[in-house]
DNA sequence: ACTTTTTCCCAAAACGTTTTGGAAAAAGGA
DNA sequence: TCCTTTTTCCAAAACGTTTTGGGAAAAAGT
């Protein structure tokens, strides 16, 4: 008995090919139109109890999945979502963006979405992708990151009324959807924090300019600064290149010690740290004993020079969620002008 | 004149959005039937040259593109890939995923195909992500990576027979198509290279036992101590474990250097890297100098090292495009076994 | 001039859903 | 009993392509 039970596992790969039940098929088992089966499926009101209950145990018996291409043709969208990241720009330095695209992704599984992803080399091409998913009619809306301070593709979305929502800010007077980290709020509170333990010269190791992030970094800096009766020294803030984030803090941080008045603190973005550490390494100084570095992400570097060092910590997974939660209220034709979230970021010491 | 032409401008965000022309539509405005303008388009023979032209003309002048969730259905083809990835394991760490994913979206883009990322947080969730795009008929084919010695991602895939593609390789009898790089060559030349110059303790801090790569790595690096007519001290081989490669790599390190005869080289993958510099930090060491260091992947922190430390360098683009052209034949309908890379691993010093 | 071939085009069907606009049957109200 | 309302179902159309299976006109062959 047994072992013919067993013996039925024979062939059982064509069994699993066959799994691709049709409605129109399913509905035929059902003796019941397709249209019918539909309509269970969905829950509508206009089929009865007992019914909607038989059809959805078939269902499953069946192991039916409607065909998500038919039903996008029906409907009229594509039920995906399309983003595009860049390489050049080090997104991948530490576990933040994965855990941003880690919350979007579940989100939208959630939502029955699919997620599309491009992969380009540098503007011109991250523009040439957003353009194929868009023209292309192969999305029903966008999700942008590392943005600008002027951003074509913000400027481009908005003309054409398509559906986006931005991880980050730009400059664009017209109305659209962002969640935004605060990273005013954040430099403004790390630089306190390290005034308030002593520290008179605190050092910024900035993102580029072109980009938005660092505009609102350096802006709580240099709050931070002013609320601790600080004074801003030209000279301790440096700019890192996104070509070679490494290469640059390096030399920058060199530079700051070559001051007559060296820093005794380092604010800085995750992508200057390997930089950071090298140049103090060069230096023989002791990070978190001769200089106190504080850096935004959750930097795996961090971690594992704990305690030496403190981090601003940004909610990626959980602003991610946002990102579609709101990108799907935008496609249902809300006014994105309604939805412009800044996320507080918390210090961990 | 001229101001009447740029007055034209105003209203275009409505333009911009009514440029979504039907087949229909088009074939209406050049008085064809829309089998002919299709035929047209694809390039038919039984469609006239004059016609051809005139039809292609159009399509570019309306801004034609066809829609492509009525082709996919029409064709029974999603002209979808899948891949899932899982952020515990630091696919990030470094450049070398993002290169992987840039070549594997780049080509699938070429041949007008979308790329679909699913984020799983755990193994089960990962074999749930890829079940929803199998039997949800949401691909045509997947890509996998990160591959287990026993993975049971490739034995679903072949029970039903659903085209897909390994980034690497696993322990199954059955032919399955796959590209992988040579760990195992690119560990022996490494070995080799530093048995050369003189080194006699040479360490190994390899990954995780249960992954395939591995396994290669530790096989190469025993047959180059072999060929260099170095004996295998176990003491000298540790594995860091994928859950915290820093912390685990940085205590192997510490271990490594309590020995009676510590290393003088150590090799490594790239997720050990900062585990191991903080280590070597500690115990004074400097690496490149006290302690020669070969690591596989093109490490940021190699590069702003250098030339303190040579890399194993895969060409990780090129195998992401190796990898998308099979998956195409093998949906094509050809053998997977007959797709069967093993790509080489070139040394930088 | 008549047949045969070639060239060029098209109407209709198909892909697998969902939505629209009823229609039949059952129930309720007088 | 007859009319109205409610319940429950369904046929047909639609979404935008590509493919199938011709068919008419023009060109070529005899």
């Amino acid at each position: 008995m047994f072992l013919e039970q067993s013996g039925s596992r024979i062939g059982f790969g064509e069994e699993f090919k066959s799994m691709t039940i049709n409605l129109k098929q399913l509905s035929k088992l059902l003796k019941l139109s397709p249209t019918t089966v539909s309509r269970a499926l969905a829950d509508y009101p206009d089929v009865s109890a007992k019914t909607t209950a038989r059809v959805k145990q078939m269902a499953i018996q069946q192991g039916y999945q409607p065909n998500p291409v038919a039903r996008r043709l029906q409907k009229g969208k594509t039920e995906t979502i399309g983003i595009v990241i860049t390489p050049e720009q080090n997104y991948f330095s530490d576990t933040f963006f994965i855990d941003l695209l880690s919350g979007i992704s579940n989100q939208i599984t959630r939502a029955g979405y699919e997620l599309i992803l491009g992969v380009a080399s540098d503007q011109e091409h991250e523009m040439q992708s957003m353009r194929r998913m868009v023209e292309g009619k192969r999305v029903d809306g966008m999700i942008l990151t590392l943005i600008r301070e002027q951003d074509p593709r913000v400027g481009y979305l908005l003309d054409r009324d398509f559906p986006f929502v931005l991880y980050g800010r730009t400059r664009e007077t017209r109305p659209y959807a962002f969640v935004d980290m605060d990273g005013k709020q954040a430099f403004e509170k790390a630089c306190t924090y390290l005034a308030g333990l002593g520290h008179r010269r605190i050092a910024l190791l900035n993102g580029e300019p072109g980009f938005m992030f660092p505009v609102g970094c350096r802006e709580g800096y240099e709050s931070g600064l002013f609320h601790s009766g600080l004074e801003l020294d030209p000279d301790l803030i440096k700019e890192w290149r996104h070509k070679d984030p490494s290469q640059s803090s390096y030399r920058w941080t060199l530079e700051l010690f070559k001051n007559d008045n060296p820093p005794t603190a380092i604010l800085f973005q995750t992508e200057a740290v390997n930089g950071i550490f090298k140049g103090l390494d060069e230096l023989n100084l002791q990070p978190g004993k001769d200089v106190a570095l504080i850096g935004y992400d959750d930097l795996e570097i961090a971690r594992i020079h704990r305690p030496s060092l403190s981090v601003l910590r940004p909610q990626a997974r959980e602003a991610g969620q946002r990102v579609v939660n709101i990108l799907m209220e935008v496609i249902k034709g809300e006014d994105p002008g309604k939805f412009q979230e800044i996320h507080q970021v918390e210090m961990v010491i």
